[in-house]
DNA sequence: TCGGTTATGTCAGCCATGTTGACTTATTTC
DNA sequence: GAAATAAGTCAACATGGCTGACATAACCGA
């Protein structure tokens, strides 16, 4: 009743569409040629909205279960995907605060999902790696993300990929794709275990 | 110096990528075949994080000018590009709890970018209807999402648009889908302004 | 070797925005 | 007229952003 489907899909309340002016809208008289519609440019915006809702719906979802939130995700998965990466880097990655960083962090290594290790060539730097149940957290909570986008990329067609690829990369604000290549390049392959946690 | 960019780009600390391990890795002995690789499809996911990241970058520099957050243009955007829809409708679209959409939304009415008026065919709804000051800020918290949308959808090259669309519609919950589709279809056309806040 | 810079950690405190549960009011609907 | 519904509100709390200041250890260049 209240499910808004159901409203709209049933013609009670088209939410108002019975347009009554039906000007062109928008910018009054400043026309922004030169690029698609506006509304449609709108509708992609929306889109992505809806999509980056649902998309971190599961694991938000898992994450309760383990008393940690999304920024938590984000640290796991980033370490777990980049094993060696340095405090520092992740600042950079996810732009948040030191502070704000190190709340998640140290719950994170202190639970025994991630350890620190000090570098070699800079003995400053903390180095992070995921622990086998920081990795098992992590496979965890982005199985649900890896099916959803298989699914979707599935249902977009073929040739999708590499579109897509180049979509996102080219969202990215210009100065901060180097970096982003550079982080996605770097090995996706976790070293070693840093003592407690367990090898794998 | 600090710079993730310097950093890797100049290769000194490559992010730990001497992988020592060079395994098949991820799930160990469970292949999860029929996909592509989990590898890949991580790939996407963090992907779209950086693009969502930048995405909301420029309108979340405007908002603080006017002291707003995120959240505010969450509710201004709908508003404006659905106009008349209830209040239950946002809490749907939003997936929020009426409580904080109350704060952002007394905020959005109490300094004039948002009107509301009783339903005609139900008087119990209020249906909001952003004011031409509401339209002139979530036109401009948009216009730099727009700009970049509309640069990436050309970098990706030619036939983009619709695979992007049919993929960022299979990323949201099938559950979701007939909800979106009609809230996508509705009339992005502000109706009546509810007297404060002038006509265009 | 010393002094400046860097990488990290930490303290104290603030703010925005999400949560729950209970309750009121107006209105519609059966 | 009673039950259900749409909205608003209160109180209280959790998460995760933020700032600014400061401490420590290690590196690096003069």
């Amino acid at each position: 009743m209240t499910d808004l489907t159901e409203t709209l899909a049933r013609g009670e309340k088209p939410l108002r569409a019975k347009a009554l002016r039906a000007k062109p809208r928008g910018n009054g008289g400043a026309r922004k040629r030169a690029s698609l519609p506006e509304a449609k440019l709108l509708e992609f915006a929306e889109l992505l909205f809806f999509a980056y809702r649902d998309f971190t719906r599961d694991p938000d979802a898992i994450l309760k279960d383990f008393g940690f939130g999304r920024a938590h995700h984000r640290v796991l998965h980033f370490v777990n995907r980049h094993s060696g990466l340095r405090v520092a880097d992740l600042l950079d990655i996810l732009t948040i605060t030191k502070q704000s960083l190190s709340r998640v962090l140290k719950q994170l290594i202190d639970k025994g999902y991630i350890v620190q290790q000090a570098g070699s060539s800079d003995r400053r730097e903390r180095l992070l790696f995921p622990t086998a149940k920081g990795r098992a957290l992590a496979e965890r909570l982005s199985a649900p993300q890896s099916v959803r986008l298989a699914a979707a990329l599935k249902a977009a067609g073929p040739g999708t990929e590499a579109l897509l690829r180049r979509f996102l990369e080219a969202m990215v604000n210009a100065e901060e794709r180097p970096k982003v290549s550079s982080i996605m390049a770097a090995s996706p392959v976790p070293l070693k275990e840093g003592g407690k946690g367990g090898g794998s």
